[in-house]
Formats: C-alpha cells, sequence, structure tokens
DNA sequence: CAGTGGTCTAGACCACTGA
DNA sequence: CAGTGGTCTAGACCACTGA
C-alpha cells in the first residue's frame, strides 16, 4: 500500500485504521482484543500494543481496561498548524525581514493586562509594539505583552536583531499555548500602520502561553488580509 | 511532578522534554544514545527507545542512525487545531443548526475544478453551494466539489438532513487534508448571502481532502468575522 | 565496519473495572 | 474476580550510515 516494505506495525496499524476510516468499525464498535490481533497477525503483544496505544493516542480509538478497545466516537477533523516565528517565516518568503519597534514600556500590570494574560499574572509587565516588514509590505503588527516574573531577563533585553518571539522560545521554556484566529477589520490606527484601507479584512492571531501553569505572554499578531494565510496539515492515518 | 506515581516510561520523558523546553540541551545537542539512557535509569531498552520515539513523532528530537539522536532545530510552534464538523459546531454553541442548499449540480469537472481539487481529479464532481445557520444568523457559506470518481454515492445522496461535511466523513476513509485559513473582505454576492456589509473581514477557511493520494473533496467555508474564531492549542510536552 | 537506531519476541506482573 | 489493558524486561536480529 504504502511504498517500501512496511513493517509488521505498519502493515496492522494501516488495516486497523483502514477498517475505521472506512466506516466497516463504526464509531463505538468493539474491536478485537490484543490477544486477538496477535492471534491474527502471529505477532507478539508488544507489537499490536505498540500500534493500538498509537491510535488511542491519535483519538482514532478509546482503550477501557477490563472493557476493551473501541473505535472513537467522535470523529472531528483536527490538523497540524504551524506557528513560525516571523522572521522564519518572512524568510521562508524569500524576502528580507526588518522590524520596527514602535513602542516599549514597563509598567505595574493593569487590570486588562491580568486578563489578557491570565490567572496568575505577575505585578509588572514589558509591553511591546513592533512592526515586521517583509521586503517593503509590512507583514504584521505584533502587540505583545511580557510577564515580567515569568521573565525577568526580558526588561533588559535588546529585541533588535531578534522578534520578541523567537528571543522567547530561546530563553524560556514554555509548555503550553492556546491561539484563537479570527479575521477583523482593521481599525484607522491599524490600518495606518499596515498600510491598509480603514475597515480592511485583516487576521488576526492571538496566541498565550503558560510555563508549568503560569502566563508567560499574550500576543497578538495582525496581518493584512491580502496574500496572507495559514496553512495546517493533517493525516489521520500517520 | 505530574501528580499520580507516573510510570517510569513517563519521568523519563518528563526529564528529558525538561531539558530540552529549558534550553538546558538547546537545539542541535547530541542526547545519550539509548544505552546511556538504560544505564542511567536502570532500565531496558525498550522502555527508553519508546520514550525517543515517541519524542521524536512529536518533532522534539531527530534520530539518525549512527549518529544519534539530536534536539530538534527548528522549534516553530505548532498547535492542533480542531475542526468540527459545521453542525456539531453550531449546536456545541447552543443553537439549533439549520441548512439550505442554495445550488446543487453534477458537471464534468472544467480546468478550475481540476485545479481545485488538485492533482488525479476524476472526469465529473458534484458541485454545492449550501447555507448554514446557527439560530437566526448565518454562520457560514459552504462552497464544496466532490470528485465523483472517489464518492460515487454523492451523487444520490441526500444532503437535507446532514451537512456534507459529516456525510462525507462517515461515508468516505479520508487520509490526508490540508487546511488554508485567511481573512477576506465579502465581495457583493457574498455579503449578501451571509448578511453582512461587502467588504466585511470574513474568516475562510480551504480544505482539501485526499484519499490515498487522490482527490475526494475541496471545500471552502466562509465565515462573518464577527463572533467567529478558530481555536488551537498547544503543549509541546505532552 | 562499527555504532546507532528500528523493530520484534516471549514472556512477566500489575492495575483497573465491569460482567 | 476474571478479563482487559499498562508497563516493563532481557534479550535478538537487522538496517542504515557516517566516522
Amino acid at each position: 500500500m504504502s511504498g517500501q516494505s512496511a513493517s509488521l506495525n505498519e502493515t496492522i496499524r494501516s488495516e486497523i485504521a483502514g477498517r475505521i476510516l472506512s466506516g466497516e468499525w463504526p464509531p463505538g464498535h468493539r474491536i478485537p482484543i490484543e490477544l486477538e490481533l496477535m492471534a491474527a497477525y502471529g505477532c507478539s503483544r508488544m507489537t499490536v500494543n505498540k500500534v493500538l496505544a498509537a491510535l488511542a493516542a491519535e483519538g482514532l480509538i478509546e482503550r477501557r481496561r477490563r472493557a476493551g478497545s473501541f473505535v472513537g466516537r467522535q470523529r472531528s477533523q483536527s490538523a497540524v498548524l504551524d506557528i513560525p516565528d516571523v522572521r522564519a517565516e518572512v524568510k521562508a518568503l524569500g524576502l528580507p525581514w526588518r522590524m520596527d519597534i514602535l513602542a516599549r514600556s514597563v509598567r505595574r500590570s493593569t487590570a486588562a493586562d491580568r486578563a489578557r494574560l491570565g490567572e496568575g499574572a505577575g505585578p509588572r509587565v514589558l509591553a511591546l509594539a513592533c512592526r515586521h516588514f517583509a521586503g517593503a509590505p509590512v507583514h504584521a503588527i505584533e502587540d505583545r505583552l511580557i510577564d515580567l516574573e515569568a521573565v525577568p531577563e526580558a526588561e533588559t533585553a535588546e529585541f533588535d536583531a531578534v522578534p520578541p518571539g523567537a528571543w522567547l522560545l530561546s530563553h524560556v521554556p514554555w509548555s503550553q499555548a492556546e491561539h484563537r484566529i479570527a479575521a477583523v477589520p482593521a481599525d484607522d490606527a491599524l490600518a495606518g500602520l499596515l498600510g491598509v484601507q480603514p475597515g480592511a479584512a485583516c487576521l488576526q492571531v492571538d496566541r498565550r502561553t503558560w510555563r508549568s501553569g503560569r502566563p508567560v505572554t499574550a500576543v497578538r499578531m495582525t496581518h493584512p488580509g491580502d496574500g496572507y494565510s495559514l496553512v495546517a496539515r493533517f493525516a489521520p492515518g500517520a
């Protein structure tokens, strides 16, 4: 099926995934137990266990002790979205990356700051506004808050050669992030900064990042709608 | 660290992931070989192999025979985006879902159809245009092409009670999908259908789906920008 | 050609939990 | 309390591939 002589592992995996994806084993269907699969494929239990554990990790099946393994009930499509660093993204387009720092300030965190960073935000924050260029056109406006309790070094860091996002990635062990993607019209200020007409459609990506449950940073990247898009790939069987 | 008595597996995993995420082992760093980790943790090779294979599957490390295992170089943030079925999405909002079929036709695939479906498209397609409601407001406009060679049953299927996306999910074994997300202004026709002003920002999600390398369907879902957003979560260590 | 990872075996003991 | 999955062991042989 998939080129190269597949390992036994892959053979079993694709047969089971195929039955699920084809609907032969519908959601809720009980799939054979490990002992039965061992007998069917003439292999050891570790081999089928590895396959089933992987399918469970992907959500294609659910496993319950004593009860057995079942085809997952809700097969909502999920996709892996790469959210690259701005500079890498621009360079991947073959364009020179450049950044202006529009504003930078350290302040006691306001109620709005704490709401934006989320539960557990520290008392002081660094607020940054940057404009990223891809060649001549503006690629994005970055509006970022960094929790100085979580990242004290940020207070004195120079963000001239490296985008704040990349700096944080290399200085802070993040552990969790949440993204929200929306289409918004540019207000007057944003339109001026992006070089588009007021009201023009923009793609807005909000990201909040935590480190062991405490906020690290919250950022809003706003891209001009024309010519910018996010791409996500998905392959349930791999 | 993570509540419950963790398995040896999880212990090793979190120690290695911690060193990578904390920067102690920077990108490109060569991590201990399996034999060394076996000695360090006093466990069998299968146990460390399982951990390293899982870290490699997530992209946190790269493994090369003879050379060893290395901390991944590009830690671009990636996020898991759930792309639910429209009906499930609307119902999750606590609103009644309803759908109009605006147009439905079967035709010999045009050059544009083939370009949209991608390499390997069949000779005939079903084109569908639907309008999805979440209560009174329009939730999305669906513009879909289904390859009738890949899914002949679609030609006679009634799509009155089930959105085409859900119908396909339950009838066709898909294997791969690609998504493109962009912000676009509503043109006059779209504005009329969505009930927004011409030029209003809309979130447009294009999805193409393949089954063993051959196109199944291509769909464009366009959502009014106000009040609609996509959410993605990410946890590098899990 | 030797070092490293890829895969597999044939067991074992245990943890859950539902018939 | 018996069936099922979770995890682990101590090996084995092989496939790559870079020193």
